[in-house]
RNA sequence: GCCCGCUUAGCUCAGUGGUAGAGCGCAUUCUUGGUAAGAAUGAGGUCAUGAGUUCAACUCUCAUAGCGGGCUCCA
């Protein structure tokens, strides 16, 4: 809501309840328990102090200054506290009063006081249930009875209008929704999430691990992971060649001297580590890849005949990221962009584009993806470059978003300061967004670097320059598919695709048999010779999620067959090692893109 | 970086100011079994690190590191 509507909304514009939409009823259910919240949270701690507490996505939050920290045991009584209040069902008020008034009413409180300063007009909204008063702007329910099932869920720091400058503050965060239905439909969605953490399932799966001691946000890829990475990697070759697309690769660091002319010592340095001194010279870790895919590019004088030119590589970069962002192999420290740098001319731009927003949504949905969204981010008003080109980019990437029928939303001055930019955000099995690929103009390196080309006309000409990514980092993107799949990855990306299952020591010469036959036709395939009963080995490759069971015994050896068990549980009965090996063969083929359940 | 919480076996977690616990996993042995857990035995721990309080610290205090939840989704 757009802060000039305060003027003409009254501020107790609750006449009209039955006519609002859902969205709208729950927005204000939402914000109206926040007040409830605040309220509770003044009665167990009359000096607190209030800040702001908005609608947000599933429910709301409020920020305080507490005289000490909350504990979950005080969330419990909050939540009894509010119930009450929502129990007393009594009405939400709200009114227009002078700044002046509400000065005097909100003296003791700071943060009101100067939210009031910041407002503008002359008149601020006052609303209060019960002995409850708080400076808003609105948009509540009637009576605190009607603001549906929430809870409370936890607590964190915040500062103060989110600037690490000011005062930390305590803040409450709760869910709510219309019905106990929904709430508790939420609450198993999260679940289901906490279930298919890749941080949990990397460990289960034996996928990746890090080690803190030896550096934080550092990823080790575990030989199962290892294998996981392996096919995407190749997927992502094959489909990069068949694209147009010429791989290379690049060192890890580069002088300062690079640095300096890419403007990354200026721009980037607080993301970059330390730099290495030696020989007389620093080097610098890399944190992108362009300023080396450049170099490649000016290493000879280049003719408007080699362009389009597309260079892509997994480049390994590391960048600084604060110690307290880290997350799992979500946003780390070290990792590898699926990055390339398409240098073409003005003529061809439009063209590359198109192709690469093509392009991207046919690997995505490779690996499984269906559903996605993407933005279009213009021109900032920081930026470099002549506004004729920023326009004509801009013009590009939307006709490209148009061509391939995506539908996006434009990011208003969202841009890079170095040229504008296209987002896609795919969603996963649980509907969450996730933002994987950037395609970017880049109007500053071919100017820093002086890239040039010999056009038709035998002079130079300044070509574009368009920056990459489709998967984003390949950490992100294994993690994101890892939670998409919940584990149970589709047979060609499955790290151990069956698993030969010899009831008693005697199957076991069949056992080497079936999985030679399987390794020629190349299926991952481990025998399980442990010596538990079948089971148990059932049910340890069932927990290791592995697509196919190939359980051998007296039966499946005298006749050479094999009775075949889907993770699912399906049966598929008893068939020849021909038969599988077509079987298991088509499957990966056809990289049998279903979401099945872990 | 900052606020709060957490850190005990490979993993998940109990626990106490005075000799360290379980389940899973791992190893060995017995068992040779028909579609999600056969049994026994055993190995495995400077209780994150450092300092302090104490006769005595895994336990209390402080510091450090790491992990987790967050740090404008703006009345």
């Amino acid at each position: 809501m757009a802060v000039d509507e305060l003027s003409t909304t009254a501020p107790h514009d609750d006449a009209a309840w039955d006519e609002l939409d859902e969205e709208e009823k729950l927005r204000r259910m939402r914000h109206s328990a926040a007040h409830i919240l605040a309220e509770a949270v003044l009665e167990m701690f009359p000096k607190a102090k209030y800040a702001i507490g908005p609608t947000i996505e599933n429910g709301f939050y409020y920020d305080f200054e507490l005289p000490r920290p909350l504990t979950p045991d005080d969330l419990v009584n909050l939540e009894r506290r509010m119930k009450r209040t929502v129990k007393r069902n009594v009405p939400i008020e709200g009114e227009w009063i002078p700044k002046a008034q509400a000065r005097a009413i909100f003296q003791d409180q700071p943060y009101k006081l100067e939210l009031i300063e910041n407002l503008d007009g002359e008149l601020v909204g006052h609303f209060t249930h019960a002995k409850f008063e708080d400076l808003c702007r609105g948009g509540h329910t009637e009576r605190t009875g009607q603001v549906g099932a929430f809870k409370l869920t936890h607590t964190a720091g915040a500062y103060w209008r989110g600037d690490e400058a000011n005062a930390m503050l305590q803040r409450v965060y709760g869910v709510l929704f219309r019905t106990q239905d929904d709430l508790a439909q939420y609450v198993q969605a999260r679940e289901e999430a906490e279930r298919r953490d890749h941080r949990r399932l990397g460990r289960d799966l034996d996928l990746f691990s890090t080690h803190e001691q030896y550096g934080p946000g550092l990823i080790y890829w575990h030989p199962k992971g290892g294998r996981i990475r392996n096919e995407i990697e190749n997927a992502w070759r094959n489909e990069h060649f068949d694209a147009g697309y010429e791989i290379v690769h690049t060192p890890h660091v580069g002088r300062s001297d690079l640095w300096e002319t890419s403007g990354h010592l200026d721009f980037y340095a607080e993301n970059m580590y330390p730099s290495m001194d030696f020989e007389g010279g620093d080097y610098y870790l890399k944190p992108m890849n362009c300023p080396f895919h450049i170099q490649i590019y000016k290493n000879s004088k280049r003719s408007y005949r080699e362009l389009p030119m597309r260079l892509a590589e997994m480049g390994t970069v590391y960048r600084y990221e604060r110690s307290g962002v880290l997350h799992g192999m979500m946003r780390v420290r070290g990792f590898t962009q699926d990055d390339a740098h398409i240098i073409c001319t003005a003529d061809q731009v439009e063209n590359e584009i198109v192709r690469v927003v093509e392009f991207v949504l046919h690997l995505l949905r490779l690996f499984g993806f269906e559903e996605f969204e993407a933005s279009l981010s213009t021109r900032p008003e920081k930026s470099v470059g002549e506004s004729e080109r920023w326009d004509q980019a801009e013009q590009v990437l939307q006709h490209a978003l148009d061509r391939a029928e995506l539908a996006y939303i434009i990011d208003e001055g969202g841009g890079a300061f170095y040229g504008p930019k296209i987002d896609i955000h795919l969603k996963d099995a649980l509907g969450r967004k996730w933002q994987c690929s950037t395609v970017q103009f880049d109007f500053n390196l071919p100017e820093r670097f002086q890239m040039t080309y010999v056009g038709e006309d035998g002079s130079d000409h300044q070509p574009f320059m368009i920056h990459r990514a489709l998967l984003g980092s390949l950490e992100r993107f294994f993690a994101i598919l890892l939670e998409h799949y919940g584990g149970a990855f589709p047979l060609w990306l499955a790290p151990i695709q069956a698993v030969v299952i010899p009831i008693t020591d005697r199957h076991l010469t069949f056992a080497a048999t079936l999985k030679d036959e399987l390794k020629n036709a190349r299926i991952r395939v481990e025998v399980d010779d442990s010596g538990e009963r079948m089971g148990n080995k059932i049910r340890r490759a069932q927990l290791q999620k592995i697509p196919y069971m190939l359980v051998i015994g007296d039966r499946e050896a005298d006749t050479e067959q094999v009775s075949v068990r889907q993770r699912d549980g399906t049966d598929l009965g008893a068939m020849s090692l021909t038969d599988l090996v077509d079987r298991l063969v088509t499957e990966r083929i056809d990289r049998n893109q279903q979401v099945s359940k872990p």
